[in-house]
DNA sequence: AACTGTTAAAGGTCAAAGAAAGTCAAAGTC
DNA sequence: GACTTTGACTTTCTTTGACCTTTAACAGTT
């Protein structure tokens, strides 16, 4: 067993209780007997919106890692929606996204008028074209995944 | 939890009965056992008109620190905020707006939910630095547009 | 009483040091 | 070749302290 293994045991363990917590990183890093930075590899690689967590930090004095498990029973097609979507996503389809979950009742009409808005190709025209659909792409995942609670 | 983050709670408990609250820097800061300087920062990084307060003071004897949580009405203050935004804003003052407009009821828990992840800096990491604060700017006035109705 | 100058009592500013977390690329492992 | 591990360097947020500015109060003068 790899030590990013046993970090993420080890978070998976923390999230146990109520699917949320909040690391030292140092500290962690210390008691484990790693180098801070793996617990950011630990994350980065196990810990994302596509392994359906959430992730918030502060730097500085008192900063923190806080990890949070989306509950995704009701919303496996969330998930899956969210795994289907590439690095990319043009305009046209987002909005085909966005109205589908809406039909099926899976997000409400003010979620849905909310990524529409979040989506729309104006808001990305002061942006070189090549990363709109990159931009357009995490932004749509990471509203997804706040509406899995 | 850090010193900042508690005095900025003993703030905000004197702010509960009626928003409002007189504090005598030096006398604060003595009781919590910080240098007074400490109070100005965390007033400056946290009682800021961003964050909806108006702090006004007064040197010499009998000086004093009044912070005041600021009350305007709703649908102007979407617009003037749109207006005030300019075309560039970086997360965290964005968060700060968000957190705000949710603290003043202006948007719903919801909505500030959706804003929060479509800004966070995490959904940007893979387009270019010079272009995030830009693409937030848009993305965040548009989603704020289509609250109002 | 009105004015002026002085002083002590506030609060303000800023930069340096400290404390966390983040990034990235090179080296290692399987 | 993909995944891990490591460490140097960067960025962000906090804490501290030395020094600056403003103002009320007071004392002296006219």
């Amino acid at each position: 067993m790899n030590l990013s293994n046993i970090i993420a045991q080890m978070i998976s363990d923390m999230l146990e209780d109520d699917g949320s917590t909040e690391i030292q990183r140092n500290e962690l890093a210390e008691k484990i007997g790693c180098v801070p930075s793996q617990i950011n590899y630990v994350i980065s690689s196990r810990f994302t919106p596509e392994h359906g967590y959430i992730v918030e930090s502060r730097r500085g004095g008192g900063g923190y890692i806080r990890i949070t498990r989306a509950n995704y029973s009701s919303s496996t097609l969330k998930m899956q929606l969210i795994n289907a979507i590439g690095p990319s996503l043009d305009e046209n389809t987002c909005r085909a996204h966005i109205l589908n979950l809406n039909g099926r009742d899976i997000i409400t009409a003010q979620q849905a008028k909310l990524m529409l808005s979040a989506t729309n190709e104006k808001a990305y025209m002061n942006i070189p074209t090549e990363y709109r659909d990159k931009a357009r792409a995490a932004i749509f995942k990471n509203m997804l995944l706040t509406t899995i609670e």
